[in-house]
DNA sequence: CGTGAAAGATGCGGCAC
DNA sequence: GTGCCGCATCTTTCACG
């Protein structure tokens, strides 16, 4: 599927994606063009899918990481759409899992205060039946998207 | 703090760090110019601290996601600091917080299969000894990396 | 903040092996 | 697959209004 080159590619482009690619060819021990030619590849087999910027959240007043666990009452289709749709809705959430377990799905919500956090929550379950929501604060963010290794 | 237009170049930017700065400028409304003193002057706040790039997981056989939550038994200082060296040096942890609640730690852990997660799982608790270990399974993630409005 | 411009760096593609 | 080389584009920096 990938061989080693391609591999150390996605490590260093994970670690650092604004290094120019004659910098990074010559990490892998590759020509410039060579490395530009896997890159594509890598691009148009739906591997590499885009690159963003890497935020110091605690410079910009975003602190506060909460981790929800909910337990939903309702199981219908229909429910489960809404339920989606309204989770999606709110931006402060950037992610969202069903899991298996006690719970249903956990959240991960980002904002600036615990006032802010209880507008979120406030939302998140006004307009829906939840059985129980669990919320996990994190205290101290120790390491967070840490590269994987292929 | 920020003002309108930085937080829409930051917005921008973390949809897609890839955009020309045209392109950008042109969007946020400003000549390239002016975006680009913008993004420097982000950088120099140390607001903006690097640019990754996106992955697809599941392309790569890495679909597996678990949330471990952590109860830990011993709380002095060099047992805490062996803790988290040891968690730290497992690659397959992605993110890594301290949290509030019934539990004091809570993992991300991403890798390819049940039989991986588990080697994953013993290496962890083998020489640390753990009060109680609870592990999520995401069947399915719904929503991941979303970007952060400021 | 905008315009214009200039220099250097970079991505990209063709070509040969 | 790989490396070499050139061109078009982009970033970066400057002066000036």
């Amino acid at each position: 599927m990938l061989d080693r080159i391609d591999a150390r590619i996605l490590m260093e482009l994970q670690r650092d994606a604004a290094q120019t690619q004659r910098d990074l060819a010559e990490k892998v021990g590759l020509s410039q063009n060579a490395c530009w030619r896997r890159i594509r590849n890598l691009q148009e087999r739906g591997i590499l899918i885009g690159q963003t910027v890497r935020i110091d959240r605690e410079a910009l007043n975003h602190g506060l990481v909460v981790f929800a666990m909910i337990r939903t009452r309702k199981h219908s289709a229909d429910w489960l759409k809404l339920f989606r749709a309204h989770v999606l809705s709110i931006p402060d959430i950037t992610e969202f899992h069903r899991i298996g377990g006690d719970y249903d799905y956990m959240l991960k919500i980002v904002t600036t205060d615990m006032k802010s956090y209880d507008r979120i929550y406030q939302r998140l379950i006004e307009k829906l039946e939840l059985d129980a929501v669990t919320s996990y604060f994190s205290m101290e963010t120790i390491a967070e998207n840490r590269p994987i290794e292929f």
